[in-house]
DNA sequence: GGATTGGTACTCGGATATTACGTGTCCGAGTATTCTAGG
DNA sequence: CCTAGAATACTCGGACACGTAATATCCGAGTACCAATCC
């Protein structure tokens, strides 16, 4: 159980994205300078939350990327589906029918205890995410770093 | 982000045994056999559980695996780390000290809120499991599914 | 001088190698049993 | 008949291949800009 490290890549981004001019666009080598990230690998993350529809992409000169919703529209779960994917972690494979303990398919119209636990775990995770939203974590950064990290990201931008 | 497949043959395996009757082991042969599980991959998980402390294994004839502990005393959570191991899942690699927006070492006491919220998550989905056991399971089985097993893995038991 | 058209430089998108981990399997270490031989 | 001993069969434990997914990278597709040219 690892998640993978391009979610962490993609929140920073997307923070920071929140903090570029309305409608100006930053490139993939702005967003990766700034965290000393390799380019080449962020962009693959970068291109998985553009289809994902969080991201908007612009090519050609003066393109890049921006949110393609107000950074309070768009939630940290949605950030981390984009690049994880929307699959659960965990898939019941129904061996409680299998084996020479198999139960009859008539007594399995609900879901095991297992997989129900699993799922409600899964959906407290979520949740806990989903209650954030791009705009949170931007008013949560120390004092002073918001406007200097919009200031970097205005001469970046294009 | 996936779970192990082990997690819930691992699952399934422990809500046998605590059917078992008490003091008596049960083979992996028994357990696979069960639910159809590959013998020699489940040793695995079935070791991995006894390592942690979850289960006690019985070498030589009429050895096995009994719980370690009673049901009631096991939760879901320590099966799942026993075998997906105790490392949480997301790891902050501390991206924003570094690049051309790093932000200097005495501004970083506190963690990042990335990382604080993840973490927050992380222990959301585990409150979630630490909250049942395996005795709480097997009491979630269908009407006459715990006596019917109890039957099974008591002629299996030695 | 203005509009048009072709070229050019710049950006992202998808296809391609490499590495790490989960999956699957095997043989060796250790113990209770059991059979045999001696008293 | 009882006891001591060694052989034996049975169980788990750790070490060894294989497949899939995450990691890391490259080159091609598409667009806006710019310059040269024509009207």
């Amino acid at each position: 159980m690892k998640l993978s490290q391009g979610v962490e890549w993609g929140l920073h981004c997307a923070a920071l994205l929140a903090l570029a001019p309305p409608g100006m666009t930053v490139r993939r080598e702005g967003l990766a300078g700034h965290y000393a990230l390799p380019v080449t690998y962020l962009a693959k993350h970068l291109q998985a939350m553009a289809r994902a529809g969080v991201l908007h992409a612009v090519t050609g000169p003066r393109g890049g990327y921006r949110l393609a919703r107000p950074p309070g529209d768009i939630t940290v779960l949605d950030v981390v589906e984009a690049i994880e994917g929307p699959a659960p972690p965990f898939v019941c494979q129904e061996i409680r029918q299998r084996g020479t303990g198999a139960v009859p398919p008539e007594s399995c119209r609900r879901p095991c205890a297992i997989d129900a636990l699993m799922t409600q775990a899964d959906r407290a995770w979520r949740d806990s995410l989903r209650a954030v939203t791009i705009a949170d974590l931007v008013d949560r950064y120390p004092p002073g770093l918001r406007e200097r990290n919009a200031e970097l990201v205005a001469k970046a931008a294009s």
